[in-house]
DNA sequence: ATCCCGAGGG
DNA sequence: CCCTCTGGAT
């Protein structure tokens, strides 16, 4: 790999002082509603799962209730998130499996939550992080997989690798924040479609800079 | 590589 | 109309 080392360093201390609280945008109060609400947010904006979860935390409160839950009411419930079908089922599954398997207890490691449908790297790392406080890895979703490929941080597709190469990069304390930064500057200024590198505050730094050289 | 799938923006 | 949104399973 690129010793890019200093340039993600000098990246990273913009980023952190123009994102100083990347606080997590999913609304939830405990473990097994963050799970839920992660699964929910494959392609679909943060907003609107906060929307579609105020009436399903209501509706469904701990995990066998989830578990128990109707299917076609569960579909319902979720439908507007897009994937409802697969998305109320694996809710549903997951939850059997946490009564059946953990305990009633949403898992706290990698491997255990992989054996849930519908949760792979990208998930799990979430509830690892958020959930229990356990940095073992870097949530590498939309965002972070495009503005890693942009900035020059990896030159990988692999969610796997990219992880890899972002863990290398940076120290593990900033593993959560980097994540969460990555995707509120996807957001606000390096969208998939129409990167607004005029306004970026790295675009310096930036290999795939678009600004008309003067 | 392909499918799942609705909502929102340009 | 088109593309994209905090992916995962086959």
């Amino acid at each position: 790999m690129i010793d890019n080392t200093y340039n993600f360093n000098r990246i990273w201390s913009i980023l952190q002082k123009e994102y100083p609280h990347p606080d997590p945008a999913l609304h939830y109060n405990n473990v097994l509603e963050l799970l839920v609400a992660t699964i929910l947010s494959a392609q679909c904006t943060d907003a609107h799962v906060n929307k579609v979860t105020e009436s399903l935390f209501r509706k469904y409160r701990n995990v066998e209730e989830f578990a128990g839950a109707d299917p076609d009411e569960l579909e319902k419930e979720v439908y507007s998130t897009g994937f409802y079908r697969n998305k109320a089922k694996n809710i549903r599954k997951s939850s059997q499996i946490i009564i059946s398997d953990f305990n009633s207890r949403v898992p706290d490691t990698m491997e255990d939550l992989l054996t849930l449908p519908g949760v792979a790297r990208k998930t799990a790392n979430i509830v690892l992080a958020r959930g229990y406080g356990v940095m073992g890895g870097i949530a590498v979703d939309t965002h972070v997989k495009r503005l890693s490929k942009r900035l020059g941080l990896t030159e990988h597709t692999d969610p796997v690798k990219i992880e890899r190469d972002l863990m290398a990069l940076s120290r593990q304390e900033d593993w959560e924040d980097l994540s969460m930064t990555l995707i509120l500057h996807g957001r606000r200024v390096c969208p998939a479609r129409r990167p607004r590198c005029t306004e970026c505050m790295v675009n310096e730094l930036c290999p795939s800079n678009s600004n008309e050289s003067s």
